[in-house]
RNA sequence: GCCCUCAUCGUCUAGAGGCCCAGGACGGAGCCCUCUCAAGGCUCAAACCGGGGUUCGAAUCCCCGUGGGGGCACCA
């Protein structure tokens, strides 16, 4: 199917409003805008919906902000990096809509309402009582033109709403669900100019996304229940409608509903967010965020998992968008998360750890902690556990519980003595390498009557103090000979304790 | 209550009439590997919401139920 539009190039735009932080939600809608985009050389534009300044907050742009760039979705236009179209606030904008809502008015698409929020209330709970659908049922959709706009003249307080037809029907396309009829008497009078002046998401979006030349609108399905509004608005305008493609929502964990924000706090105690900025700080990667976002709701085949941003400008399309809503499942995020660490180069690890390191005080220098990463690097799902994986390999001394230097089944006299030995042996040896060490400890194990586990779980808690550790002899061997016999000999002396 | 929407393993999903006694992934169970923990490999358990149609043939199309989700503001 062919329409104008095709020959036109793609503006996608992504245009949240500033109440808070970005979630996976509007990440996952930014991504798919961005993808759209970048695949066919189109323009993604980032644009402020910051009409209702009730719940404006003044930290969310920023937030905004950093966590695009931090997931990569760079804009080509918008907020900050400017464009053919600013300016891209809409609360810089409130004369552009003035003109629109004007010739609403006068093509009879629109009228002026008078009433009071008291008189609102009290209608729609008179209505409610009556069991019936809750309507603007007010006299101002009736007043004579000159009456409205004589009392606009003398300064009365009014709002402007969107006079819907009071029969028919309007059948709307979305490209996931297809044809959507409503019937018009279902729908409302709804308010398209506040009071003050600004006007609601409906007419400012619609004027925007004109104006702006959107050609395709991602939004949640959440939308679907004003998606008539908006397209009687277009044709009001006689304007060329947008491709609309509303995509299925996000749901906790549980499957029952939406997040709120009394679970979202209650996440956090168990270390898990829905808000991009504090992915960061728990140690995913925004390579993850992205991977794990992009296939709740979209595929590519029966088969591939692993995407990079790259992967999924090539391979994304809307036709494999998946309408159904989708559960988050926060234990696949930490397989993604590992996924992508291991695909990482060890320097890229490396310097991605260097913060939670600093953030642990931990002296690491980057030298050592290059010939680390690989020891680590398929053991970690998130980098905030570098800490606790590296934290014995910059340590000035160890001091492991003496009970942990007890190999299982054996006594503490058994123990010291296969840890004596140990350390005798490894003093002997000609050169520090982990072969050479982990060959010699073994024909210790034989000769000794051990089994492997017994004497290197006993080296792992003399040398790290901890009974997980990357592997014991790289670790040894990085640690270096005089540092490792050096936490031996100590070890030993811990053990002498135990020994009566 | 009204309007809208969705419906395949516990979860994310593949499937656009025969390739499906339904494939992949996470999670679970087991085995292998193994110096701990992981990673990796192999195996197993696990689903087409129900009922009617249409058709030679339906997870796939239609209808009705049922269930889930969303919306019903001078918020987006």
């Amino acid at each position: 199917m062919s329409s104008p539009r095709d020959s036109q190039s793609v503006r996608v735009r992504f245009a949240p409003s500033p109440t808070g932080l970005l979630h996976l939600g509007g990440a996952r809608t930014a991504m798919y805008n961005y993808l759209l985009a970048r695949q066919t050389g189109g323009q993604f534009i980032l644009r402020l919906e910051d009409t209702d300044q009730k719940r404006f907050d003044p930290t969310a742009e920023q937030d905004l902000k950093d966590s695009l760039r931090w997931l990569g979705l760079q804009w080509d236009e918008g907020i900050d990096v400017g464009g053919p179209h600013e300016p891209y606030r809409q609360s810089e904008r409130k004369a552009i809509y003035q003109p629109f809502a004007q010739q609403l008015i006068d093509s009879g698409h629109a009228f002026y309402c008078f009433c009071t929020r008291e008189e609102l209330d009290t209608s729609r709970q008179e209505q409610k009582a009556r069991g019936v659908q809750a309507r603007y049922a007010g006299p101002c959709r009736e007043l004579p033109a000159e009456t409205a706009h004589a009392r606009v003249a003398v300064g009365e307080d009014h709002v402007i709403r969107f006079k819907m037809p009071k029969d028919g029907s309007i059948t709307i396309v979305d490209r996931l669900r297809g044809d959507i009829t409503f019937e018009n008497r279902n729908l409302d009078d709804y308010v398209i100019v506040k009071s003050d002046g600004l006007p609601v998401y409906h007419l400012a979006a619609m004027v925007d996304d004109h104006l702006m030349g959107i050609t395709h609108v991602f939004r949640g399905e959440e939308w679907i229940p004003t998606f008539p509004l908006h397209a009687h608005i277009y044709r009001a305008f006689g304007w060329q409608e947008p491709e609309w493609v509303h995509l299925s929502l996000f749901l906790k964990p549980s499957g029952k509903g939406k997040m709120s924000k009394r679970e979202t706090e209650a996440m956090r105690l168990t270390g898990q967010t829905i808000f991009i900025k504090e992915m960061q700080g728990l140690g995913y990667l925004p390579e993850a965020v992205l991977n794990w976002i992009a296939l709740m709701g979209w595929s590519y085949d029966d088969s591939t998992e692993f995407f990079t941003l790259d992967d999924l400008i090539q391979k994304f399309s809307i036709d494999k968008l998946n309408p159904s809503n989708a559960a988050i499942d926060f234990r696949k995020f930490d397989h993604f998360n590992g996924l992508h660490i291991r695909a990482l180069a060890p320097e890229d690890v490396a310097r991605r750890c260097m913060p939670f390191l600093e953030q642990a005080s931990i002296p690491a220098d980057m030298d050592t902690l290059l010939r680390i990463i690989p020891l680590i690097r398929e053991r970690m799902v998130t980098l905030d556990e570098a800490p606790e994986w590296t934290a014995f390999f910059f340590k000035d001394s160890v001091d492991p519980a003496p009970e942990s230097l007890i190999a299982k089944d054996l006594t503490a006299a058994q123990s010291h003595a296969a840890l004596q030995r140990a350390t005798a042996e490894l003093e002997a040896l000609p050169e520090w390498t982990h072969t050479a060490m982990e060959t010699r400890l073994r024909a210790l194990v034989e000769e000794l009557g051990l089994k492997a586990g017994q004497l290197f779980g006993l080296l792992r808690n003399a040398t790290a103090a901890q009974p997980v550790s990357p592997p014991l002899f790289e670790s040894m061997e990085i640690l270096g000979r005089d540092v490792s016999l050096g936490r031996l000999r100590h070890a030993l002396t811990l053990l002498e304790s135990q020994l009566q």
